[in-house]
DNA sequence: TACAATACTGCACAAGTGTTCACATGTACG
DNA sequence: CGTACATGTGAACACTTGTGCAGTATTGTA
């Protein structure tokens, strides 16, 4: 992908500091001030080549007509700026996204890694607390990363509001019923007649899908 | 705040397209079709106003030479921006941090959620391979996030080189010796009489310490 | 009424800037 | 050996662009 010259390489990178530091790219004599070329044609040279590399939009006639364009699989700015919104650990109480009051941090991260193309991803975080998820790699403290969504796969990790409590457990589909499993044997699984329905008086519905981890030790 | 004339705002906006659509600023004259003025110093009069007002940098005798200020506008803090390079799997074969082609592919992270103060941290992600660290909480194909370092703590997680081959351990620190240690009874420890000595044979040393886990699932 | 400030018009000029044409110098390659 | 190609030099040219200076119209305001 770099089939760039070392020159080629550093006049983009000119240019970009030229955008950054004065708000503006440079002109064919700035570049050439810079690269010690005595002619404005070492510079336009480069330019040229790097217009037809599609490195460069070049609008003819025009002073500092020099564009950075984003090239093919260059990544988008936007997918590493994405933050992830953190909710607390919500022991009891009502977990909602909307109010930001409950908001506990915010971390950036790539929505791309956890599955997600879309340019604004229905993902936040929700820190685990407890055990109940080891065995599957969900240890107390760790943040999930979940997106938002009203139903599940079998076998899939899930955030479910039980009451008005939001538990991390994985979603089974049985014969008559929905069960909602701890990763660890010392809990009972959570059994529902149906998605959102109640059984022994319960109140269950589906918050969304862990689709990843991320955990700081 | 906005004690701007609605020219004044409208020619802040147009500069704002221009660098948003073109890649720079407008000139004068282009400001002067834009606003139907008839002489450059129409542009230039606001021009020359919304500078004194600190909402413009000038550069004199420079073509296009403004540069929007950012007035207590959002500026997304570079935390969120810091590409994690991800080695792959290297099963055996050199780990090296620095030959730029190893690397699998790269994510953005938040460097602070790792602890990470700096503002070029040295962390890299590596991506784990086997079960060795199942105990631990660390899986088959999770993106460790590792802080490059020569020494380790006792107790912490590492990234150890054993011979040409790295490997996750945990690091402890006995009367005698170092020992590198699974987390998972089916494998046994590593001992070392000291830090990047040799026992048995062995040729090995710390990379770098495991500061956080990414998972997608 | 007089005066200042705002918001321009009009025009010429010098400096800034992209463009064109001709030519030089390596380096790789058949 | 010669040819193609990449990477420049050098100089002149014409358009672009910011600048300086003078003037006009409108709107407060004292």
């Amino acid at each position: 992908m770099t089939n760039l010259t070392d020159t080629q390489k550093e006049i983009l990178e000119f240019i970009d500091q030229s955008i950054q530091d004065r708000g503006f790219p440079p002109t064919l004599r700035e570049i050439c001030e810079k690269f010690k070329f005595s002619s404005t044609n070492g510079a336009r040279y480069h330019i040229y080549r790097l217009q037809k590399l599609g490195h460069l939009d070049v609008e003819p006639k025009t002073s500092r007509g020099v564009k950075r364009v984003a090239k093919g699989r260059k990544k988008t700015p936007s997918r590493f700026n994405y933050r992830l919104p953190i909710l607390g650990r919500v022991p009891a109480g009502p977990l909602n996204l909307a109010s930001p009051d409950v908001r506990e941090d915010e971390i950036g991260v790539d929505p791309q890694f956890f599955g997600s193309q879309e340019a604004e991803p229905e993902l936040f975080g929700l820190r685990v607390n407890g055990d109940s998820m080891i065995n599957a790699g969900i240890f107390d403290g760790d943040v999930v990363v979940v997106r938002s969504q009203l139903t599940a796969g079998d076998g899939e990790i899930v955030v479910a509001r039980v009451e008005e409590e939001a538990t991390v457990k994985r979603f089974r589909r049985m014969r008559n019923a929905i069960v909602l499993e701890a990763a660890n044997p010392a809990y009972e699984p959570i059994r529902i007649s149906d998605l959102g329905g109640i059984e022994n008086g319960q109140n269950v519905g589906i918050m969304g899908v862990v689709v990843g981890l991320i955990r700081a030790i």
